[in-house]
DNA sequence: TCACTTCTTGGTTGATCATTCAAGTAAACA
DNA sequence: TGTTTACTTGAATGATCAACCAAGAAGTGA
């Protein structure tokens, strides 16, 4: 059943979409009124602003961190740390999909959006976290094979700093090579971390 | 002689700070204008666009990288992997110094100027170019202390990208936890690979 | 049938955007 | 002194910004 998504619906899907190309600022209410097919007025009656929608557009990200993100890369390997590096795999295919002009939508509005707008802030931390859990249910199934003494959840929050910095330099630099080249250290240091 | 900054300096001084507070499209002509003590008239006596005054920004940060990052933290350590340290200690202070607001000035333009801007991105690419170059140094007097075969400009990029991922999540997290964790992990990895 | 809610239409608001311009001042040089 | 060059002044431009609103359409339940 191809239903016709709903204008609330739309306004969100064209605004994850405009917001991960042109960011927030860059995003003129006529850009995503005319991208969604919708008329202000529509767009007020579900929403009592810009700012409220970015909320939106967050939580659907929520919900679609483990469908779109987790589960295909769980699906390609089995090994842990294969789980994890093949996570990264679909960031890497993201940036060759977009020649390099991706960037994890996540991370642009993490630098982007006003710090004190915490609600949002919040939400992207959230984001964060979630993701973070992902990786961390991985180096769990490490069981043993870590030193005693790892800090887990820090070894998790590193992967995604380590790929949110590899996603950026990549950005600049046009070209996906920074990005191997940082992923390649981490699975290095993986590698000295299971010797 | 504390001489006066002409307007031209002031426009720089001012576009640099407003662009890391607020972001290039944050920062409107207006503000700028109003920050620097100048009228419109006297900036497009100096500047041909907005833009071209980003490119000038971004050419004032090439060459402060030495005098304001790279020399402070060599000056306070002298081993090579505590040098490395010292550099990212430096982003850690200013960190807390405003309140979790910072975000590294290039990353923030990295991820915001649009991709196809490559003047811009290919002075940003420069920027990180100098970084990743000061930390090669350091690697590069470690000599054989690390395994043999090591790729030391990857593992250049490497510490670039985690730092920027770091201070990308403590701006979200607000606070600077994930940072520190962060670090903490890249210790680690130099401890594994000097073992 | 009528009343009520939900959603859509699109024109309008006033603020703010980057940029332009004609007229001016001030110092340097002839 | 007259002329040139470098810079400043600030009002004006038209485009674009997010947000608002009154009117109406479509659907639902009584």
């Amino acid at each position: 059943m191809p239903k016709t998504p709903s204008s609330r619906d739309r306004l969100i899907d064209s605004a994850r979409y405009l917001f991960w190309e042109r960011g927030y600022a860059g995003t003129s209410m006529a850009d995503l009124l005319s991208h969604a097919g919708v008329n202000s007025g529509s767009f007020y009656h579900f929403f009592e602003s810009k700012e409220a929608l970015l909320r939106a557009v967050l939580e659907t990200y929520l919900g679609a961190l483990r469908p779109m993100i987790v589960e295909p890369a769980f699906a390609r390997a089995q090994e842990p740390v294969e789980r994890i590096f093949a996570i990264l795999e679909g960031y890497r295919e993201r940036i060759l999909q977009t020649e390099c002009k991706y960037g994890c939508p996540l991370g642009r509005l993490a630098l982007e959006i006003d710090p004190e707008n915490r609600p949002a802030h919040g939400l992207i931390a959230e984001n964060f976290q979630g993701w973070i859990g992902a990786v961390r249910e991985c180096i769990d199934q490490l069981q043993d094979r870590l030193p005693a003494g790892t800090d887990r959840d820090a070894l998790a929050t590193y992967v995604l700093a380590v790929m949110e910095g590899g996603v950026m330099l990549s950005r600049s630099y046009g070209s996906v090579d920074p990005f191997d080249r940082t992923i390649a250290q981490l699975r290095e240091h993986f590698r000295l971390l299971l010797a």
